[in-house]
RNA sequence: GGGUGUAUAGCUCAGUUGGUUAGAGCGUUGCCUUGACAUGGCAGAGGUCACAAGUUCGAAUCUUGUUACACCCA
């Protein structure tokens, strides 16, 4: 006997491990041809669980669970990636603790640090997903720095490099001077800062007391000026084009130069070029052919190409004190307070600062043509499909991609110096040697680059990497093109796009995936983004720990609408624990009704008109959750899935078919009850096989418990196939109609007081043959649930009746002295009222000669009936309160 | 500044190609400890679908504009 309330922390960790051990996860497992592949969005190995990846795991896990059930070879390949910076600041933070840095241990030394920091607390996130219950082949887990993965980085990196795709250049980065590193345009954030603008006087050359006022929100850049602009047209500094300035403190002569960059309208009109430090003045120096001068270091402190007070001074410092000085000197205009943007670390939080050095570039803009392509021609498609668009703009205004890092955890870069600055890249250092000697002539001494990859490098080559590129794997041609990737907007550009870019070029042309299904965000009650600073971030395993992943995922699932953020709401996910409980306790009354066995027995073949009725509602849940699942028309839509399996469970198998089940289980019908048995237990093990994708645990858990014996486990097992015709329209119809005439009764019960427990007489009135059959029929049921204790029909109505109107029989409950007369005129009147509101509109309409003429017939034709229905509820009302009237 | 969304019940949200007396969950109100379940049952109240104009026989749904909010890019 089943407890009276499932405990998921008793079952979860139980289950998990059995569908581990049992293989159950595992790719290959059958040898369907039909494949079903998805590829995990690899998680930081340095992460922890958030609520976007409980949301992005729920989903790949419906999916897979449901294409593994419908009897594909499924594989879901999971694992982490290196996440370069933020595992080298997890350990040198570490090593900070015992009063040492990196540089104290030397590079090589260091990474074997990272290797042991990774082996003893790395990748937590993956136990995590286990207890969310994601039931990815874990024997296949693979992280982007194992050597299998960095072999195909460095594959790639050579292969590009040769064929012009990747390339050494001098140019300004992103520069992150608190980890000493180049970082991608992707990693910058801009913020809103209050600042100033800074106007100065230049003076201008051979013309005493003359000056150009530039407008700066850098004053410190000043020191690295080589050119003023002024715009072309711009009136007031039309006769200075040409010239020259002294540059004050530095004393170096600079030109004035016209260009369409300065903007008339901003500031004072004229801007100073510093072609060294900021990302527009390198293109406006490269045009009018300014020296470009870099006056900073690696920490963002001024260098020797300053005059020597400001030398090794911080860049906020200089900031001050050229400002100080150049006010000393009388040249400062003025200072007004300005708001503008300014560039942050996304992991180190500090000013970015434009810089120039040597990096190593891919050329982005020729990998986007296919990948652009590969959408436009369908072969790839976002769903929803909006965010094609946001893809195409970045795709179409792509800038080289910097991918090289000054780090020393991550794929270093396979580029070997020769002593005269040659390059050499191969894919070992041998081969480099090789092409060395071949190129000198003679052995020379080669150095390695000391820099490493961008981690999305390899993370762009993940779906192809894990699958043993390359090497031609039999995976890889089972598996590739993976089916869907399911991810966070905040990656497209980081991640998809990369993916697309690699994976078109390096897999003959086929794109990674056909389908990039992108979720919403998970906010805060308030609709906030989550983030630690607000304190806001609520941990998945805490709402596991109090509900069961279950209800967790079910959230999640159900509140997965397209387009639309994912609000959490504890209160919600308590409402899912509520969900398995009612789910828990109708397997119980099943199982304390014996309904277990059902070998031999044919569903479709039921006599009893319930059972029809309850076995066609089956197909048509289960057609409705397989329909919302897979990509048909729009397909992925989650929360469709969710609440048909939801709303069929409660609302239409609890609260209905178990109702009426009781009557056979009490009753001495024993040919019924044995059907109603096979029936119910038979609906059951469809609802935990249809519910299975979405709530794992106590589906599985059930399917263990009820004393049935089973060939597989539930996630094994196989999803529901019926044959066609599985509803029986007739059966539907008559239990509606029985459901409405016992909701019919209870409603007018409870509005007119009608004490809960009493029970009265009931005449029906006015009624076909057919209904009053069907009232013989299903006396039993309307009786127990509408608690009536006796019928008559076509009798006369005693005074004192409720009355309301059922399919065009008059239903009446005599309460003799019992009711309240004038209530009950009131309610009677109420609904006349609203009847005769809706008629007036079908009239108007039907009155209209545009609406019958222009409207399709069916249209017309159901409106026509719509109305004469209602006309024949109308009289019907009115003829009862008439009776109430002669009183 | 450019772009993309969103606006429907007190709250959170569904609403598929225009044919609806606009749905769900939560909350709320009343009744009910009825032998699966009070983490429950039954019933009810609650919305001029942001605003304005338009297209149409017909608009929550399509078009345009306005307002508010959110996000992305500069």
């Amino acid at each position: 006997m089943l407890d009276k309330t499932y405990r998921p922390q008793d079952a979860e960790g139980k289950l998990y491990s059995k569908w581990m051990e049992s293989g159950a996860f595992a790719c290959g497992r059958n040898d369907s041809e039909d494949a079903f592949t998805i590829v995990i969005p690899p998680p930081n190995v340095t992460g922890n669980l958030h609520m976007g990846h409980a949301l992005n795991n729920t989903l790949q896990d419906i999916l897979v669970r449901f294409e593994r059930m419908r009897g594909k070879d499924v594989l879901w390949q999971p694992g982490t990636d290196h996440a370069g910076i933020a595992t080298q600041m997890v350990v040198e933070r570490q090593l900070a603790e015992q009063g040492i840095t990196r540089h104290d241990l030397g590079r090589e030394k260091f990474i074997e640090k990272v290797w042991e920091w990774k082996e003893q607390s790395g990748g937590s996130i993956i136990g995590q997903l286990h207890r969310l219950g994601a039931s990815c082949d874990w024997s296949r887990e693979r992280f982007t720095m194992d050597e299998g993965l960095s072999r195909a980085v460095r594959k790639v990196f050579v292969q590009l490099y040769k064929e012009g795709l990747i390339y050494r250049d001098k140019r300004l980065v992103n520069w992150d001077p608190k980890f000493h590193t180049a970082i991608s345009d992707l990693e910058v954030e801009q913020k809103e800062v209050n600042s100033h603008m800074w106007h100065f006087n230049y003076p201008i050359e051979g013309e005493e007391g003359r000056f150009i006022t530039v407008a700066t929100t850098r004053p410190e850049t000043m020191l690295g000026d080589t050119g003023v602009a002024v715009h072309p047209e711009d009136e007031r500094y039309k006769d200075l084009i040409g010239k020259f300035v002294i540059l004050p403190i530095v004393g170096r002569r600079i030109p004035i130069v016209a260009d369409d960059y300065a903007d008339p309208e901003q500031g004072s009109g004229a801007v100073k070029i510093t072609p060294a430090h900021d990302f527009n003045d390198f293109e406006v120096g490269k045009r009018a052919g300014l020296e470009v001068i870099n006056i900073m270091d690696e920490n963002a402190c001024l260098n020797d190409q300053v005059p020597e007070k400001y030398r090794g001074m911080e860049r906020f410092q200089a900031r001050k004190e050229i400002v100080a000085e150049i006010e000393a000197l009388g040249l400062l205009n003025k200072i007004e307070d300005h708001v503008h943007m300014v560039p942050y670390g996304d992991r180190s939080g500090v000013v970015i600062e434009p810089f120039l050095t040597d990096q190593w570039f891919a050329d982005a803009a020729t990998l986007a043509q296919p990948a652009i392509r590969a959408v436009e021609t369908g072969q790839t498609k976002f769903v929803p499909a909006k965010w094609t668009n946001t893809y195409y703009d970045w795709m179409r205004n792509i800038q080289p991609w910097c991918i090289s890092r000054q780090l020393w955890w991550g794929h270093r870069i396979p580029a070997w110096f020769g002593p005269d600055g040659m390059i050499f890249v191969e894919e070992t250092e041998e081969e480099a040697i090789a092409a060395a000697k071949a190129h000198y002539g003679r052995d020379e001494e080669l150095s390695r680059d000391t820099d490493v990859l961008d981690t999305w490098f390899s993370s762009a080559l993940w779906p192809f990497s894990t699958l043993g590129w390359p090497d031609k794997t039999p995976e890889l041609s089972k598996y590739y093109q993976t089916d869907v990737l399911i991810t966070g907007f905040d990656i497209i550009f980081f991640w998809v796009a990369r993916m697309m870019m690699m994976g078109l070029h390096f897999m003959e042309g086929e794109a990674p995936f056909h389908t990039v299904y992108i979720h919403a965000l998970v906010r805060d009650e308030q609709g906030a983004k989550m983030s630690k600073s607000k304190g806001n971030v609520v941990d998945p395993l805490d709402l596991v720990d109090n509900y069961g992943a279950d209800a967790l995922r079910f959230f999640l699932s159900s509140s997965a609408a397209q387009g639309r953020d994912v609000r959490l709401s504890e209160q919600r996910v308590e409402g899912y624990r509520n969900f398995t409980t009612k789910l828990w306790n109708a397997a119980r009354f099943c199982e304390m009704n014996e309904c277990r066995e059902y070998e031999g027995f044919d569903p479709f073949a039921v006599k009893d008109v319930v059972n029809r009725w309850i076995v066609g509602e089956v197909a048509k849940c289960e057609a409705a959750v397989r329909e919302a699942l897979e990509g048909q028309r729009d397909g992925y839509r989650f929360n469709d899935a969710s609440s048909a399996i939801y709303s069929f469970t409660w609302n239409v198998f609890c609260d209905w078919y178990l109702e009426f089940a009781k009557l056979p289980f009490q009753g001495d019908d024993e040919a019924l009850k044995a059907e109603t048995r096979a029936t119910a237990a038979w609906v059951l093990d469809q609802i935990l096989k249809i519910l299975h994708p979405f709530m794992p645990f106590v589906t599985e858990e059930l399917w263990g418990s009820l004393g049935v014996a089973r060939e597989n486990d539930l996630i094994i097992s196989d999803w529901p196939v019926y044959p066609a015709g599985a509803v029986d329209a007739a059966a539907e119809e008559e239990l509606e109609w029985v459901q409405g005439l016992i909701t019919g009764i209870r409603g007018v019960r409870s509005e007119m007081n009608v004490p809960a427990g009493a029970k009265i007489p009931l005449i029906f009135n006015e009624g076909s043959d057919a209904h009053k059959a069907r009232l013989d029929r299903h006396w039993n049921i309307v009786s127990r649930l509408a608690r009536l204790e006796d019928k008559s029909m076509d009798a006369e109505l005693p005074k004192g009746s409720l009355q309301f109107v059922h399919d065009g029989a008059v239903v009446a409950l005599p309460l003799a002295g019992a009711m309240d007369l004038d209530a009950e005129k009131a309610r009677l009147e109420k609904e006349i009222g609203k009847l005769n509101g809706y008629i007036t509109g079908l009239n108007k309409k039907l009155g209209n000669e545009k609406f019958v003429s222009g409207a399709p017939d069916n249209v017309v034709a159901a409106e026509r009936e719509k109305l004469a229905e209602a006309e024949v509820k109308m009289a019907k009302l009115k003829d009862a309160a008439d009776r109430l009237g002669e009183l």
